[in-house]
DNA sequence: GTAATCCGTAACACCATCCGTTACACTTGA
DNA sequence: TCAAGTGTAACGGATGGTGTTACGGATTAC
């Protein structure tokens, strides 16, 4: 599975609230939108997802929109990563490989646990940096 | 840019070529494709990257094929991925964010730093396993 | 030198996935 | 009751990986 810009925008988007959670009430899919760049139904299915995540909430109606469930210095990377992207780092074979090669039909089982040490140690790195600490980047940066 | 299964391929092939190499000889596209099943033309396209990257020559002609270049004990999975895969581990976001907004205007070099952190933790992470050792566990699993 | 074998690479189709867009039903709040 | 939001299905375009065919070029064996 390759990678996609998910993670990227689902930063983006929650750094937008925490940065934005000073205004008073939730923020639109339109203004998330806007920043992003994008369409808001693209911003409502992301943010389904870090709802399905437990970090967001959704509120309809006049005045809805969408807002953080936890404080943003207890939101990591990590916890985004696993909310929007799937469970491999690398895939396996798209086809499986030939049974009747020694090589071919150990292969996978082999490189199964290489794979997900890899991807622990993503996830370690990851969840050093929360949505807190990005806030604190974008002041110092956007002044 | 997601990931592919071109890693996956590619240590395979260079697993194949290491535990072949009692054989006398090099392995052909043909050979190493009814092991991987796949087409030799996918082979061939991947192992041109190898190729590019060092670790393994190819030789035209009746008794030609594929070998490797270095003892299988210093192919490191980093240098198979390194060969195969682009640069990033997580894209950016496709279209630039909005620069009249603090958080759309910076956010990309925020999360720059973080992302190339991740990179090198991964790349840290497959350094540890060589061709070898995966001929050792495929031995040890195909008996 | 001739033929067989193998690589090198272009070209094309197929397929899955992601992204953007439109459309419309539903819910909420004033 | 109306306006402002979300929820979600449906569709099309773009992209990239994979598989396949085709053919040119190089090398080896005889």
């Amino acid at each position: 599975m390759r990678p996609s810009s998910r993670l990227t925008v689902a930063v983006h988007v929650l750094t937008l609230l925490a940065h934005g959670a000073e205004g008073e009430g939730p923020l639109t899919s339109g203004f998330i939108a806007s920043s992003v760049n994008t369409n808001p139904v693209v911003v409502r299915r992301l943010l389904a997802l870090l709802r399905g995540a437990g970090l967001v909430r959704s509120q309809g109606g006049p005045g809805g929109g969408w807002a953080l469930l936890r404080p943003p210095g207890r939101i990591t990377l990590r916890d985004v990563y696993r909310a929007v992207e799937g469970e491999e780092l690398f895939p396996l074979h798209a086809s499986a490989p030939n049974p009747r090669c020694p090589v071919g039909r150990t292969i996978q089982a082999a490189l199964a646990g290489h794979y997900r040490e890899a991807r622990l140690a993503v996830e370690r790195d990851l969840s050093r940096t929360t949505i807190a600490a990005l806030v604190e980047e974008v002041r110092a940066l956007a002044g």
